[in-house]
DNA sequence: ATGTGAAATTTTGCATACAAAATAATGTAA
DNA sequence: TTACATTATTTTGTATGCAAAATTTCACAT
């Protein structure tokens, strides 16, 4: 027997990924109330390691703990999110740092690889590939940047960013504009150059902080205009921007 | 009455704040089991919310979950430690890089006094002021970046660090040196230039980075020596490092 | 209709109860 | 004594129960 028995995994951490899955997925969305008994029945466990789990995923930012009132996924503003890009531009910064340093001949090899096919799915306009290549290619210099804190750090961060589903068709020149950049990416990366690969990352983080602000914008004024009068919004401003159907 | 009820708030955040206390004031030693029953009978409350806690604090990376063996407080190998600097380093820098550009004139004069304050705790080598001085100077220059999440950050991945508790007399020359670094940190700040503040932040935390892993090179030798057999550290290198990830 | 307020329902928060696992204790054989 | 097996105790993990708070429902008055 190869794979032996996993079941020595806690309970409350696998629906904490349940629900890390679900938050990020869309499945539950930005804004929308958790009910503990709904929840706990559908990931098949009693309230208490829901409960657990809920408190794990309020640590990581991903839902907001209403006194007395449960839990809420976070729907971050578009300050938030500004913020959010601007943290995550500094560890990717420090990532390029480190990985130019760190990382292998194969490894840069890999990431060449995983640019070109990305450029593929951009041709074809193949959005999924894309945004699958493109995470694979960040994930791939976190990876080498050799920093279990800095992976964990990022990973944490970016799930907030995540869990704002910002995946619609964006701007064509932008698009080209980010292809650009991860040529620079790579080539800095294949020459080692620390300082160039972080200068590279941070300013391309400011280009998709650019696009999903401008994404952010216009759903919120799409919303706006087609579904209720201006003074409404559930949750206050800096905590949760739209509560849409689950 | 000023402060009517703040029962509001809930009780697991306020058992999640006194046991990160007790964590980071070092109350609870690193690798140290956290006993559910014992815990809630010195919180006053029963299990249910002291677990919820312990969780929360698994998410942040104050404990570490072992399964069906409960939690001890996170121990942190040296390598963990070096991994962590290297990540406050790079939210430091960030830090520096955005409080450069938003910093206003009197907050510029307050860490200025600030550094004073901390000169003259050094002359009388006045430890506990000294690294309160120090603590407020980098808080500052975090709260000019105006940004709340690079501050949630940096505050939890800080947290584990503080929960080393490497509060002994450093090395006079080592001191000396961070001495000036924090001159020439609040020289840049003073002209607002951001990648010259930022470019000393990373020097500087390298430099306490040093210190600790000098300091934790000690202390293990020490315990090695006058306890137990070399084979031995409480809590496997490994391990201490963070558990939960998106 | 629209707003108001009281009762009913739901939902949350905390405590307790019980089963499974882990740890400690005890006894027995080498 | 030491090693090992077996039992007892503790501790963890999950489920359930109950009170307080919040939400909804609904009757009623405007």
């Amino acid at each position: 027997m190869s794979s032996p028995n996993l079941p020595a995994e806690s309970l409350v951490l696998k629906v904490a990924q349940q629900l890390r899955d679900m938050l990020v997925e869309g499945l539950i969305a930005p804004g929308a109330k958790l009910n503990e008994r709904e929840l706990a029945e559908a990931c098949a466990v009693s309230r208490t390691p829901l409960r657990e789990a809920v408190r794990m995923l309020a640590a990581e930012g991903l839902v907001v703990l209403l006194p007395n009132r449960g839990a809420i996924a976070v729907s971050l503003s578009k300050q938030d999110a500004a913020h959010t890009f601007e943290v995550i531009a500094g560890l990717e910064a420090l990532s390029g740092e480190l990985a130019a340093q760190r990382i292998t001949d194969s490894e840069i090899l890999e990431i060449q690889a995983l640019n070109l096919e990305m450029r593929a799915a951009f041709l074809r306009r193949d959005l999924p590939s894309y945004y699958r290549l493109n995470a694979q290619i960040h994930a791939g210099i976190n990876r080498a940047a050799r920093n279990p804190v800095l992976i964990n750090t990022y990973g944490q961060v970016n799930a907030r960013l995540q869990a704002l589903r910002f995946r619609s068709n964006q701007d064509t020149d932008k698009w080209r504009e980010a292809l650009m950049e991860h040529d620079a990416m790579v080539d800095a990366l294949g020459r080692r150059d620390g300082p160039a690969l972080s200068q590279i990352l941070t300013r391309h983080l400011n280009t998709k902080r650019d696009v999903v602000l401008a994404q952010l914008s216009a759903a919120e004024s799409l919303t706006a205009s087609e579904t209720l009068p201006p003074v409404d919004t559930p949750i206050n401003d800096t905590l949760a921007t739209q509560v849409t159907q689950p």
